[in-house]
DNA sequence: CGGGACGTTGACGGTCGTCAAAATTAGTGG
DNA sequence: CCACTAATTTTGACGACCGTCAACGTCCCG
């Protein structure tokens, strides 16, 4: 597999400085770089694992588009969180060694999935990169938290508003506009994450653009004002 | 400090098997011994942490039952759950060195406090508790996928049920019946981890006691037919 | 024994789900 | 490149579920 003639490695990522540890030393970050097994490629719609998978990797998103989902005995699913690139997922399956929800690919991606038993042992020595672990484990916690708040006490404008804004800051974090985006995932698939059904996005959709806060053509979405949308998610 | 007779030791507690990982070695056990700080007794009411403060410790229950609850801005109010003895609580702390929820005992109860620190630095040196703490931060994952997918998808008696059905098997795992429980929380907080309003607690308590599924006198809940709670959630 | 916190129940209304149909877009194969 | 089908989105009408408001009952603790 020796076909491609850039060189994989976390020293010239430019998603560096969102899933790496900062200030590490040179001889630190190849050690780390030495342990990225795969980079792997996945088509849209594809999935990166599936509930019951071994779990063997973490998976750091390199670029594309992602979403977690679990689903219940009896059918019911629900979208446990979107991925963008610099993120890690894998999470999940460190507890009991097999996955505990799917990932699928929302546009083609590219990861590299990083053996969590090589991770462990790096981390024995290399203190940044443990607590870095650490980090990562905590964050997606109190991110939970948050969506729990979310889908425990909001309404649907509210939800959908505090959705934007996440999807606007994150994007924004890696560089694109804060105001315009471009949604991966179908209404559908959104209505799952907030606890709605598709219509009341459509509709709540509806309703921003009339209210002029957004622009709204299919997943094109131009928000035009922030601050409405910060109102509505914190009513004074 | 050296009043009581009892030594506290993780090798003499009762919920070991529950927060230790297993098969560990005599003098691994003594190590870990010697990183709890302090065990202290927290009365009914009063707080472990608070949102806001510094992260020093992981805290493990020996006895009582907390519940960890968020507040965004607007003063909403959102219970991300209620933990018992043998758990352990505060890794929202991790990431950014601050509690990120309030962690507030509804029973008296007693904890161990764990410095992080001092766990970073051992887990290090004692594989199975590297491994360990990643475990019990992935199942915090794991739990609150669950909580998600029934805020978001299940209705309030479906809610109810997953929630009785949830405590009843944590307290057998603690050798309490599996039929009988005592709710240590009120129906405004049992609504408020649900995302539903006390009276809805109040009002599908009633039905299921009126369908003869579960006997309730005000926080004492006898559970008569397990299974029909089971088909609450997941109906065929 | 009294007061306050907690719990129950009823009536009513709003938000969002359900069902349905039509419009628009995306994807596929000829 | 176009035709055709599937998938997605929008919008409307209606109803169910749960929230709101209110009154009353019960328990606990000092």
């Amino acid at each position: 597999m020796n076909h491609q003639s850039i060189k994989i490695a976390c020293s010239n990522c430019n998603m560096r400085e969102l899933c790496m540890p900062i200030g590490l030393s040179e001889g630190d970050l190849d050690r780390i770089d030495a342990i990225i097994g795969v980079r792997k490629k996945i088509k849209r719609g594809e999935s990166l694992y599936l509930n019951g998978d071994r779990f063997n990797n973490l998976y750091a998103i390199r670029t594309g588009f992602f979403k977690t989902c679990i689903t219940s005995e009896d059918g019911r699913d629900q979208v446990t969180g979107f991925q963008m690139a610099g993120e890690i997922i894998g999470l999940d399956g460190i507890v009991n060694d097999y996955h505990a929800c799917d990932a699928v690919a929302l546009e083609d991606a590219e990861i590299c999935a990083m053996p969590f038993a090589q991770i462990e042992d790096l981390s024995r020595e290399v203190n940044a990169l443990q607590h870095h672990v650490h980090k990562i484990m905590s964050r997606e916690i109190v991110r939970e938290h948050g969506v729990m708040l979310l889908l425990g006490s909001m309404r649907a404008e509210e939800r959908l508003a505090a959705f934007l804004l996440n999807l606007a800051q994150r994007l924004h974090a890696r560089g694109f506009s804060q105001s315009e985006l471009i949604l991966r995932m179908t209404r559908e698939e959104i209505g799952s994450f907030l606890g709605l059904k598709l219509e009341t996005i459509s509709r709540t959709f509806s309703r921003f653009a009339e209210d002029g806060i957004v622009d709204v053509k299919q997943r094109h979405v131009h928000i035009l004002n922030t601050q409405a949308l910060q109102d509505i998610v914190n009513p004074r």
